[in-house]
DNA sequence: TTTAAAATTTAGACAAGACTAAAAAATAAA
DNA sequence: TTTATTTTTTAGTCTTGTCTAAATTTTAAA
């Protein structure tokens, strides 16, 4: 059985190295956790004891097959309970995350096989991040991030990357969202700013926001 | 705030004060949280310097208003939840203590509303126990031990004071449940072990059993 | 009312998980 | 390639919540 300390670090090990592709580095976690690099050096010793990562000294960690499983069994839990609180009990998006971080480690497999079929076996939380199935399997989707598209491309909004609360809130007031159609205006070379169109709206963003936001191109 | 231990604490020295009406000993506290009295010492040390409880060395502890109004809130989550995983999960009434025991530290006021809310506002939770409302104010039930009473005299069952997996599915296979209707066909002074009628079929049950079914008599 | 037993508290230790400061290793710069 | 910088690890400390063993207080018995 893990702590929450453990199942926190796993999860975050697994975020890391599914963004970059590759181990990750002690600074990274201790980043991520925000908590320092002694106390990363600690726990990534004793989760490598345990088996979950390995771990060589001075060379970083990543997940073994049973910490991989461990982590996505995490986030399925995760983005489940997203979908009830925000299909059940009315919350919105924006507010779901800290909470869910929370129901995320109540242990019990037979409470999850429930929720999820309650639920109707949803493949998507609430910002369109897939939900991985009872084995793990993430089903790849090919989602591009805005930034990637040039002049007069669009797109159908399916997730969002970062999904801080200022962030979800940011796209609200512009009524962007999941399923939203969203088309590039105009490209700046230099800074990577952009005016899309948000049904028969236009606005201008930053490289920041076209960055956090994943369409499905048609 | 109060961590998950303090938490449980409070939940249990709220439990034990209810049922004896008294101030609760370091030992009864130590015997309910399976834990030794040194640990309880060094706990209600701690949240009586939090105010939520009152204590005098050797004398044992009670809540305090705060204190008791922590417990309560804790006591309203449980029991909102386990109507959750009943009515809305499909668990059986004897499956939902220990994830409700996980569920009710799960912190944030938005959530237990809406999730009353989205419980159509229950007054009683599966086993029969009053949910504590918003303010901690709990209905004062008129409710009987079956074991108080006496020959010929019936009931409707309407709750359970030991709620412990095994007791409950002692009562499912008797197909005695919160409704049923319960009448004392016979009762033996020198044991007080009863015969019962419930729904045309009489059993013998012990004193054990008539001292944590709950019945409100007609 | 003095003594014996039970209950409670103190003292000291331990594990988990965090921290600071300092040492060691790896990487980048000159 | 040697030096400087950054990254990582070690050593030692702290807090929370637990434990055992011993000391103290309270309660019950003689």
């Amino acid at each position: 059985m893990f702590t929450l300390a453990e199942e926190n670090y796993l999860k975050a090990i697994f975020h890391l190295e599914n963004d970059c592709g590759t181990g990750v580095t002690t600074n990274a976690i201790a980043d991520k956790m925000d908590t320092r690099a002694s106390s990363v050096t600690d726990m990534i010793q004793k989760l490598a004891d345990k088996k979950v990562i390995s771990y060589q000294k001075y060379k970083g960690a990543s997940l073994t097959k049973k910490g991989k499983s461990i982590a996505v069994n995490i986030i399925r839990k995760h983005r489940l309970w997203e979908v009830f609180l925000v299909e059940k009990l009315d919350f919105q998006w924006d507010e779901v995350h800290e909470i869910a971080e929370q129901l995320e480690h109540i242990k019990s497999n037979e409470l999850i096989q429930k929720l999820d079929s309650f639920l109707g076996h949803p493949d998507f939380d609430p910002h369109g991040d897939p939900i991985p199935d009872t084995n793990g399997y993430i089903k790849p989707t090919e989602k591009k991030l805005l930034s990637k598209l040039k002049k007069n491309q669009q797109g159908i909004c399916v997730g969002v990357k970062e999904s801080s609360a200022k962030f979800l809130q940011y796209l609200d007031t512009r009524k962007i969202g999941i399923g939203s159609s969203i088309k590039v205006i105009d490209k700046e070379d230099f800074d990577q700013s952009m005016t899309i169109q948000v049904s028969n709206k236009q606005f201008f963003i930053t490289k920041q926001i076209s960055e956090n936001l994943y369409l499905k191109t048609i």
